[in-house]
DNA sequence: TTTGTATGTCGTAAACATACGAATTAGCGA
DNA sequence: TCGCTAATTCGTATGTTTACGACATACAAA
């Protein structure tokens, strides 16, 4: 984070932390296969996606580091999965800028 | 745009570019003063802002590029305001992927 | 114990984002 | 015209993200 980024108001800088999570194709490919629970093996993630194996478990340890997903290691693989809770309170942040009343009265554009 | 981004399907692409329009603060706080229209002058939103008239100029640019703002000169100020269209969009793109059905069956974490 | 497989971490290169002072553009009024 | 003000662009410094090969770890089975 930038030093100015602190200086704005918590709920701001959270939910900018959320889009953030949400701003690389690769995090959205993964949090969908995780919702539809098509694979939650890291290696089958990994050959889902267009990208090398190093780089997928680096957006899989960001997205764990940010509580949105859960990892769990079972013998020789590691399963992952979607952190429900986590995922909800995301949801309710976006919601609530989405639900933002907007005011055309005045507008010259 | 790294390389490896435009393997990703057009429309993971699309809502990664929205995710990131929104994945800083002083953006956020930009849409949310032209939604409440606060006030549409770039100075008074640079004044609103704990960054300079030069950086916030710049995220301004940014939002505009990607069609979420529209900005006109009016005399010697510059009125900006929400593209409501875009903004509609945007937000219909986020409700899609939070109305994933999640599928918690056989997950073991 | 040795071998193989699945994961994750390290180091690093390249691209991108953030931030701002200085310079530039452009309208308005004296 | 001349100077004033508002807004943007330019140049640049600094920090962050993305990407991956190579290395390390850890379990499982031969």
């Amino acid at each position: 984070m930038h030093a100015k980024t602190a200086e704005f108001s918590p709920e701001l800088q959270e939910l900018a932390q959320a889009a953030k999570l949400l701003s690389h194709p690769a995090r959205i490919a993964i949090i969908k296969l995780l919702a539809a629970k098509k694979s939650c093996i890291s290696g089958d993630i990994a050959n889902e996606l267009p990208l090398s194996r190093a780089t997928v478990c680096q957006h899989l340890q960001e997205l764990k580091n940010a509580g949105l997903i859960k990892g769990e290691i079972s013998g020789l693989n590691v399963n992952y999965c979607l952190n429900v809770e986590k995922w909800r309170s995301v949801k309710a942040q976006f919601e609530g800028l989405f639900s933002l009343t907007i005011h055309e009265i005045n507008c010259n554009c």
